[in-house]
DNA sequence: CTCTTTGCAAAACATTTGCATGCCT
DNA sequence: AGGCATGCAAATGTTTTGCAAAGAG
């Protein structure tokens, strides 16, 4: 997915394209790695003093559930990426320090066969560590 | 491990083994799921009515601490859970309802040999779903 | 008797929601 | 014009902390 498409996407499902989505959206391109809200804030506070942090909350929520981001959560706070391959199922390697992350394709569920009387539903796979510019 | 065990742990670090603490490990002991803190603070409102929170806070901290409890995230709510094999590695299948869950010896790990320039330090794998009884 | 534990109060923090105004389309 | 987006205010929910009183060893 590109920016782009993410745009259309929002016009697409009947949402409109305000200064500051357009902005949260290129961020989320420009810097492709797990973002905590605190970050996004804090960049979107710089262009516009007066932004409430609801905004961003609400729109990240929204883009997540469009398939836009991708969500998890760290030491009891949410970050989001670009789900970039929406498609493909994969997990990721995340940098503790900085957020960024690399995809890795494995799926440990296909070691784990099924699981008796466990009707499963999802899982979540994440290796944590730091990054060749944080170590 | 036997609560029993836990106890003494307690003992031996130089804490006291309160009336409270007893109940709190028992109760992990007799439910063993990975439980929500408001489940151990309804729990333990019970017996005590004017207990706080905070204690329940302070000692699954402790506990979680001293290696007894181990302890993961959902929804954005601390669980806790005996840790029962904290000698060995595993993981867990949870189930979404009522916590309980399942202990899985295969680590996904051992799949991902090395990540280029990446030092990892943690993972976390988990499987989400309903189980038997819950389904 | 001393040190730990607990309760109380308050704060810290992350996140959500109702409502009125304001901005896209 | 009409509906979605935003800011404001306030609430919610979870977890943490300082301090003084109560309890364990």
């Amino acid at each position: 997915m590109t920016s782009t498409e993410a745009l259309e996407l929002l016009k697409k499902n009947g949402y409109s394209i305000t200064d500051k989505r357009e902005k949260i959206i290129h961020y989320f391109f420009e810097h492709p790695r797990y973002l905590s809200v605190k970050e996004v804030i804090d960049y979107l506070k710089e262009l516009y003093p007066g932004l409430s942090f609801e905004t961003v909350y609400r729109n990240l929520a929204l883009f997540r559930d469009l398939g836009i981001l991708e969500e998890t959560e760290l030491d009891g706070e949410k970050r989001f990426q670009v789900n970039c391959e929406a498609s493909h199922h994969h997990h990721h390697v995340i940098c503790l320090k900085c957020g960024k992350s690399k995809t890795i394709q494995q799926c440990p569920m296909s070691q784990v066969p099924e699981i008796e009387e466990f009707k499963i539903v999802e899982h979540k796979f994440e290796i944590y560590g730091y990054c060749s510019d944080c170590q």
